[in-house]
RNA sequence: GGAGAAUUAGCUCAGCUGGUUCAGAGCAUCUGCCUUACAAGCAGAGGGUCACUGGUUCGAAUCCAGUAUUCUCCACCA
C-alpha cells in the first residue's frame, strides 16, 4: 500500500467535515457538564467571507474545539446580522439594475424583494465558515430579523421606554442623504479631505462697506440666518448691532455677537447656518435665530434655498461659488484641509440635519457597563483597549436609534390622527392605551421608522437563547453569560458596550465573561486590507490552494491579541508545510514492520525523554491559553511536533532501513502521536481527525473522533531529564558541526570520546552513536592528542579524525574561546568585587553569579589544558 | 486638538514585577546534502549599540523624562 508523499487536504476536508456533522458533535445541549459557550458576532448577511472573517472565526473555533476536547459543554452559536442599512442599500441598488425605484414600492412589496435577497444570499457566508472548519452548532443558526429575535427587539423598545431612556425629539442628527436616513454618531466616518475655504462678501445693509467670512461650504449661504462676531474684535466694533445682506438672494440678517467665535481663524466672522451645522444650531438656539432648512433629505436643495433648487449640493457649491464670483463677492478662495463626516456604509457625506429622532439615553446605562470592565468582571483581551473604552462610556452622548429604512425592526409607536402618540406592542394596544388615555384611537397608524442594527445586535448574546422573552427558560439560564466574544475592536462601542449594557439591564450579569480582540488583517504594506483596494486574497481561494488546515495555521502564526496581523500567503505556505510534516511523519510510522523484541534501552530512555518533554511543552500550551496567546500556543505546539518529535524523538526510535520495530517502541510511538494529534486538533481538526482513524491507532468505534477526544493532561515532568538529554543534543550537535566545516560526508562514521562527567551518558549512548553516525563512543579520563575537541557543558569531547587536526587553527580557536570566557570571567568578577552590588542584590543573584565565575573557571581551565596539549 | 500604543535580527513578533531562561523565536538568507517519512525536506552557519538623548540604579532592552518616527481611537472650529 502506499501513502500519497503529501497531505492531501480537499479530499479529508470533505469527508469529515460531513461526518462530524452527522454525528452530531457539534450540537450542545444543556447537560450536567460545565457549559462554554462562544456567540460568533454575527456576520451582515450582505457579506461574502473576508480575511477579517476568517481569522475571526479560526480563533473561536480553536477556543471551542479546545473546550470541547476539555471536556466542557461546548456551544457556539453561528447567525447573521440583518445589517438594516447595508442590506436596504444594497436591494435597492439590485431594484435599480432592474430598472424599479424604491420611491415606487409600497413597503410591503420592498421587504418582499428584501426577504428575497437575503434567502437567496443571506446564507452564503455560513456555507464558507464551515470549509472554514467552523464547529458551530448550525441547528442553533439564528437572523436577527427572526419573528423571536424581532420581537425580543420591540420588547425592548418598549422595556427602554417604560424604564425612561428612550424619548423622542427634534434634534440635530447625522443624516446621510445617500440612504436617506439618520445615523447614530458611531456610524460617521470622519476622514480628511481637501477642500476650498472660500472667503465671502457680504454687504451690510445701508452701506458700501463688505464683511468678509470664510466658509467651506457656499451652497449654505442662503440659510444664513445672522452673522457673528465676536464681541472683543476691535476690528469689527463699528458693525455691533448692523445688519447684512445674504449674497445674491439679498436677504437681510443681524450680525451678532458672541464669544464662541474664533479671532484668529479666517476673518474672524462667521456666518451663521443653525439649520446645517451642529454648532451653528446651538449658537442658533442661545441668539434665538430663524432655523432655514434649505435642503431636501437627499441633499438637494429645496425652494427655501430660492435659487438653485433642485440641485444636489455639492453641484450647487461650485454654481454658488461661480454666481459670487460673477457678482464680486468672492474675496478669495483657499486651499483648506478639513474633517467631513461620511456614512459608513454608503459613504455619503454625512449632513447635519435637523429632525425628530428617537433617542436611548446613555449616561445611566453606561455606568454599570463600565463597572464590568473596571473591576474586572469582564477582562478586555488585549487590556489596552480599557482606556478608549472607558473614555467612550464616560463621555457618551445619547443614542439616535431610529432609522428612516424599511429593512429592519419597526419602531413600536403609533400615531392617531391628530399625531399624538403612544409606545405599544400591537394596534389593539396601541388603540387600548390611547383610549385609556382619553385620546383619540382614529386614524392609528404605526411609526415608519426602524430600529438601528446595533438596537438588536446588542440583544444578541441574549436572544440566540431567547433570553429577553423568556428568562427563566433551561437554556439561557445554562448558556447564559457565555465565555469569550471574539471580534474586532472597530466595534466595541457599536456592539460590545451595547451588548453589556443590554446585558446587565435585563440579567444584572455580563453577557461574556472575556473579549478577545482581534486585530485587523493588513497586507504586506500595512494596509487594511479591502475590497475596494484589492488587496485581499480570496479566503477560499486560499483554502483551496493551501488546505484550511494550512490556512488556519497561516492565520494563527502571526496574531497575537489586538495586534494588527501583516498577513503574507508566506504564512500560508508554512501552515502547509506544517501540515505536511504531521502527514509525513505518520507515513514514516505507518510504514514499519513490528518485531516481537522488546523495546531496547535506547528506545526507552528517547520516550522517557520525550514523555517529559511533551509535558513541559503542554504545561506552556496551557498557559498560553489561559492568556489567550494562540500565536504562542501554536508555535508551541508547531516546535514540540517538528523538533522534539519529528527530528529527535522519531529520529532516535526509527528502525534502519527495512528493519522491523520493536512492537512495544511502535506501541509508545503510536500513543505519543495521538497526544500529538490531539494538542494539534484545534488548530488542524482535518488532518488531525484524518490521521486519527488509522488503524495504526487501534480499532475505533464510529464515534472515536479525535474532535471529542479528551485533550491530554498535564503530568509531572522531570526538568533534570530533559536538560541531560539537551546536552545529548548538543554533543550530537557539534558532531554534526564538525563535519559541516570539515567537509565530511554525514555517512562517514568518526569516533568520539567524552571525558567522564557528571551527567551520565553512557545512558544515551546508542542514541549518540546513531544521530551522529559514531563508529566508536569511548569514554575516556585523560586528553586525546591532535583530535577535535568541544565542550558539552563542562564535558570534553574529541572527534578523532582520520588526518590530525590543523594544530594552529585548533589552537586558535580555542584561544579565542578561552579569551571570551576570560572576559566574561572579568565582568563577572567586577560584579563580585562591587561591595554595593553584594550588599544591594539578592542572595540568590550574587549566588548565581558566584557559580557563573566557577563555571567559567572551570572551562578556562579545561581549554587551556587543551591548548597545552595541543603543544 | 485630546488620549492611548508602538519602535528589539532582512520580515513578523516574544522578552511578566530591572541581575545567563537577557539579547530570543518563526520565517527568510547563506553553505552542504535528491540520507528510502517529508526538497512543502535534512544538517550546519551567519544576521541586532534592543529608535535617539539624558536620568534613576551597584546594574537598564526592561523604570523615568525629553526627542524623532509610526499607528490607532476620540473630537463640531467656520
Amino acid at each position: 500500500m502506499s501513502i500519497a508523499k503529501t497531505y492531501n487536504p480537499k479530499e479529508a476536508e470533505e469527508k469529515w467535515y460531513s461526518y462530524w456533522m452527522e454525528n452530531g458533535f457539534f450540537r450542545s445541549t444543556p447537560d450536567e457538564r460545565e457549559p462554554y459557550t462562544i456567540v460568533m458576532p454575527p456576520p451582515n448577511v450582505t457579506g461574502v467571507l473576508h480575511m477579517g472573517h476568517m481569522l475571526n472565526n479560526t480563533i473561536q473555533d480553536v477556543l471551542i474545539r479546545r473546550a470541547r476536547m476539555l471536556g466542557k459543554n461546548a456551544c457556539w452559536v453561528p447567525g447573521t446580522d440583518h445589517a438594516s442599512i447595508a442590506t436596504e442599500t444594497k436591494v435597492v441598488a439590485l431594484l435599480k439594475e432592474k430598472g424599479i425605484d424604491k420611491k415606487d414600492l409600497s413597503r410591503e412589496d420592498f421587504l418582499t424583494h428584501a426577504w428575497e435577497w437575503k434567502e437567496k444570499y443571506g446564507g452564503i457566508i455560513l456555507k464558507q465558515l464551515e470549509k472554514l472548519g467552523a464547529s458551530c452548532d448550525w441547528e442553533r443558526t439564528k437572523f436577527t430579523m427572526d419573528p423571536d429575535l424581532s420581537e425580543a427587539v420591540i420588547d425592548t423598545f418598549i422595556r427602554f421606554y417604560k424604564e425612561g431612556y428612550i424619548y423622542r425629539g427634534v434634534r440635530m442628527v447625522n443624516w446621510d442623504p445617500q440612504g436617506k436616513t439618520a445615523l447614530s454618531d458611531e456610524e460617521v466616518i470622519r476622514k480628511e479631505v481637501n477642500q476650498k475655504l472660500y472667503y465671502i462678501r457680504y454687504k451690510i445693509s445701508g452701506s458700501d462697506e463688505y464683511i468678509i467670512i470664510a466658509t467651506t461650504r457656499p451652497e449654505t449661504i442662503m440659510a444664513d440666518s445672522a452673522i457673528c462676531i465676536n464681541p472683543n474684535d476691535p476690528r469689527y466694533t463699528h458693525l455691533k448691532g448692523k445688519k447684512v445682506l445674504v449674497p445674491l438672494i439679498d436677504r437681510e440678517i443681524p450680525i451678532i455677537e458672541d464669544e464662541y467665535v474664533d479671532i484668529e481663524f479666517g476673518t474672524g466672522c462667521l456666518k451663521v447656518t443653525p439649520a446645517h451645522d451642529l454648532n451653528d444650531y446651538e449658537l442658533g438656539q442661545k441668539h434665538n435665530l430663524e432655523i432655514l432648512d434649505i435642503l431636501n433629505d437627499d441633499g438637494t436643495l429645496n425652494e427655501k434655498a430660492q435659487i438653485l433648487i433642485g440641485e444636489d449640493r455639492f453641484i450647487a457649491r461650485k454654481k454658488i461659488a461661480k454666481l459670487l464670483e460673477e457678482v464680486e463677492q468672492i474675496e478669495k478662495i483657499e486651499d483648506y484641509k478639513s474633517q467631513v463626516g461620511f456614512s459608513e456604509r454608503t459613504d455619503a457625506v454625512i449632513e447635519p440635519k435637523l429632525s425628530m429622532q428617537w433617542f436611548c439615553k446613555m449616561e445611566t446605562l453606561a455606568k454599570p457597563a463600565l463597572e464590568y470592565v473596571e473591576n474586572g468582571t469582564i477582562k478586555l483581551i488585549p487590556e489596552k483597549f480599557f482606556a478608549s473604552y472607558k473614555h467612550w462610556m464616560e463621555n457618551v452622548k445619547d443614542w439616535c436609534i431610529s432609522r428612516q429604512l424599511w429593512w429592519g425592526q419597526r419602531i413600536p409607536a403609533w400615531y392617531n390622527e391628530k399625531n399624538e402618540w403612544v409606545v405599544a406592542k400591537t394596534e389593539e394596544e396601541a388603540r387600548a392605551t390611547f383610549l385609556a388615555e382619553g385620546k383619540s384611537a382614529a386614524g392609528l397608524r404605526q411609526e415608519d421608522d426602524v430600529l438601528d442594527t446595533w438596537f438588536s445586535s446588542g440583544l444578541w448574546p441574549m436572544s440566540v437563547f431567547d433570553g429577553v422573552r423568556n428568562p427563566e427558560n433551561e437554556e439561557f439560564k445554562y448558556y447564559y453569560p457565555t465565555n469569550d466574544l471574539v471580534t474586532a475592536p472597530e466595534i466595541l462601542f457599536f456592539w460590545i458596550a451595547r451588548m453589556i449594557i443590554m446585558g446587565h439591564d435585563y440579567t444584572q450579569k455580563p453577557p461574556f465573561k472575556n473579549v478577545y480582540l482581534t486585530g485587523i488583517v493588513r497586507d504586506k504594506l500595512g494596509r487594511k486590507m479591502s475590497k475596494s483596494l484589492g488587496n485581499s486574497p480570496d479566503p477560499i481561494d486560499l483554502m483551496e490552494q493551501y488546505g484550511t488546515d494550512g490556512v488556519r495555521v497561516g492565520m494563527l502564526l502571526s496574531s497575537p491579541a489586538g495586534n494588527d496581523l501583516m498577513f503574507d500567503v508566506s504564512y500560508c505556505e508554512q501552515g502547509r508545510n506544517f501540515a505536511n510534516k504531521i502527514w509525513n511523519a505518520f507515513r514514516l510510522v505507518k510504514g514499519w514492520e513490528t518485531t516481537d523484541s522488546p523495546a531496547t534501552e535506547a528506545q526507552k530512555n528517547a520516550a522517557t525523554w520525550f514523555d517529559n518533554r511533551f509535558n513541559q511543552a503542554l504545561v506552556e500550551i496551557n498557559e498560553h491559553f489561559d492568556n489567550y496567546r494562540l500565536s504562542d500556543a501554536l508555535m508551541t505546539t508547531y516546535k514540540l511536533i517538528w523538533d522534539d518529535f519529528c527530528a529527535w524523538y522519531l529520529e532516535l526510535v526509527k528502525p534502519a532501513y527495512q528493519a522491523p520495530i520493536e512492537k512495544e517502541t511502535l506501541d509508545t510511538v503510536a500513543g505519543f502521536f495521538q497526544k500529538i494529534l490531539k494538542l494539534a486538533h484545534p488548530f488542524m481538526p482535518f488532518l488531525t481527525e484524518e490521521l486519527w482513524h488509522d488503524e495504526i491507532f487501534g480499532e475505533r468505534d464510529a464515534k472515536d473522533c479525535v474532535i471529542v477526544a479528551e485533550y491530554p493532561s498535564v503530568a509531572p515532568f522531570d526538568e533534570k531529564i530533559i536538560k541531560e538529554f539537551d546536552s545529548v543534543k548538543q554533543i550530537i550537535s557539534e558532531v554534526r558541526s564538525i563535519r559541516n566545516s570539515k567537509g565530511i560526508s554525514p555517512k562517514i562514521e568518526l569516533p568520539l570520546a567524552i571525558s567522564t562527567s557528571d551527567i551520565n551518558f553512557a545512558k544515551y549512548q546508542d542514541s549518540i552513536v546513531k544521530l551522529a553516525n559514531i563508529s566508536d563512543l569511548s569514554f575516556v579520563q585523560d586528553k586525546i592528542q591532535g583530535a577535535v575537541s568541544f565542550l558539552a557543558g563542562k564535558t570534553e569531547c574529541y572527534v578523532q579524525l582520520e588526518n590530525n587536526v590543523d594544530a594552529e587553527a585548533e589552537h586558535e580557536r580555542i584561544s579565542k574561546e578561552i579569551e571570551y570566557l576570560k572576559g566574561f570571567l572579568i565582568s563577572v568578577d567586577k560584579k563580585l568585587a562591587n561591595e554595593r552590588f553584594v550588599q544591594n542584590a539578592k542572595p540568590e543573584v550574587v549566588a548565581n553569579e558566584q557559580n557563573k565565575k566557577a563555571d567559567a573557571e572551570a572551562k578556562i581551565k579545561i581549554l587551556e589544558e587543551s591548548l597545552s596539549n595541543l603543544g
